[in-house]
DNA sequence: CTCAAAAATGAGATATTTGTCAATTTATAA
DNA sequence: TTATAAATTGACAAATATCTCATTTTTGAG
């Protein structure tokens, strides 16, 4: 029963939780396979059975660690935009110029969902179902919008209306990305629309939206765990 | 089994459909129905069973006039699709300026989905599982952006992306107006800032999005049928 | 190793949803 | 009015889903 274990494609919640408890380790699986559901059926479509074959454990095991769908949802959703967070704010520590940043925040954060799809997939859906999300991601966004504005270098007044429609073009991006409508250059593109917008002049958003970006030393990949220590 | 009859609220469908027979009545009924059901659950949640519920009839009913779920999804997506497109048209015909235009599809469109939110809510929900929806809007906006482009207005290339783009902010403002989060400005809000992405100077971006619309003598309402002839 | 607590199991009771069909009602044309 | 076709009905079989719980398995502290 022991011997060599086939090591399957880990998820990312499971690849966090890899070194805590039981408990924590089932809790991640159940919610790497949400995400895949999530992602290809949307919430309301998506079965507790489903999740459970597809982690491969029983029915009522679901149970044990959610009180129902809408329970992992949640949990699932916010520990997405964690991640999402943490990744990008890591990926940004040494920048300042708020024209970068702005355009930075966005073309990692395409790349990133592209590259982890299914986390894209289960993002964009929920993005317009938990209010939750959406807040979060402004928050994210309204610092370094407002830090353009008073370094002068954008001109559009900045509030809750415009800080969604920022949100909604990257949104839109995602969706082309993910549906495989758009390549890379998605990330550039929408960047280079949301400067010309935000007041940037143009020859200036077209430069800061192309420039070829440092290579990202995090991206989601999958780690095989040694043995331990 | 006559008498007065008590005059439900009827949906769009059903009052298109008022002249026709029974037939295209009932049709029109599940129909209005499902915008109903998909506005409040998504196309995967909403189930058959409550469809035929909240169109008081017998559940078999629905499989008369239509194969599945899926079925229906197609025919209410493509109607309102319809009705929204042939009533801009109609609200368009005399304005030749391609900003003009382009200002005030967007206007208009949020107007129009926001004075029937469940029209409204299905449109949302449909543009981002059916493509064909989405093509269809594409295909609206593509004229006058490029006729724009070609007027020397806009100063970007007019593509697949950027269409997309402008659409997405359409999309976005139509949820924030749709979840109450903004009011009647959301139209000219999104407008002005789409007019600046494509390059229009922002003293006339303001301007031209700001400007006081013709009142709209086609909104969507709910006429009371009258005694025939 | 031993044992109590924690985790996992899966059978199954309950509920919901889908889609079919024979029977009934309604519309309409002659 | 009457005959025929069209539309509607609602009971029901079959499929799916949810959630519970008595039982078994696993874990880790002592």
């Amino acid at each position: 029963m022991s011997g060599l274990e086939i090591l399957p494609l880990k998820g990312l919640f499971s690849n966090e939780a890899s070194n805590q408890g039981k408990s924590a380790r089932t809790r991640a699986r159940l919610m790497d396979a949400a995400v895949e559901l999530f992602a290809r059926d949307g919430f309301e479509a998506a079965a507790v059975n489903e999740i459970t074959k597809l982690a491969q454990m029983a029915n009522g095991t679901f149970y044990v660690h959610f009180r129902d769908k809408r329970d992992i949802a949640q949990a699932v959703t916010i520990g997405i935009a964690q991640e999402i967070a943490r990744q990008l704010d890591e990926a940004m520590t040494d920048i300042d110029d708020a024209v970068e940043r702005v355009a930075m925040a966005t073309r990692r954060f395409l790349d990133l969902a592209a590259s982890a799809p299914d986390w894209g997939r289960a993002f964009f859906r929920a993005v317009w179902t938990f209010r939750d999300l959406r807040e979060n991601m402004i928050a994210f966004l309204r610092a370094d919008l407002q830090r353009g504005r008073d370094q002068g270098a954008f001109t559009v007044e900045i509030d809750d209306f415009l800080i969604d429609t920022f949100a909604s073009m990257t949104m839109g991006a995602l969706f082309g990305r993910l549906a495989g409508e758009f390549g890379l250059e998605a990330g550039s593109r929408v960047a280079e629309l949301q400067l010309r917008m935000l007041g940037v002049e143009p020859g200036r958003a077209h430069a800061v939206a192309n420039r070829q970006l440092p290579e990202l030393s995090l991206t989601i990949a999958v780690l095989p765990k040694a043995a331990r220590a």
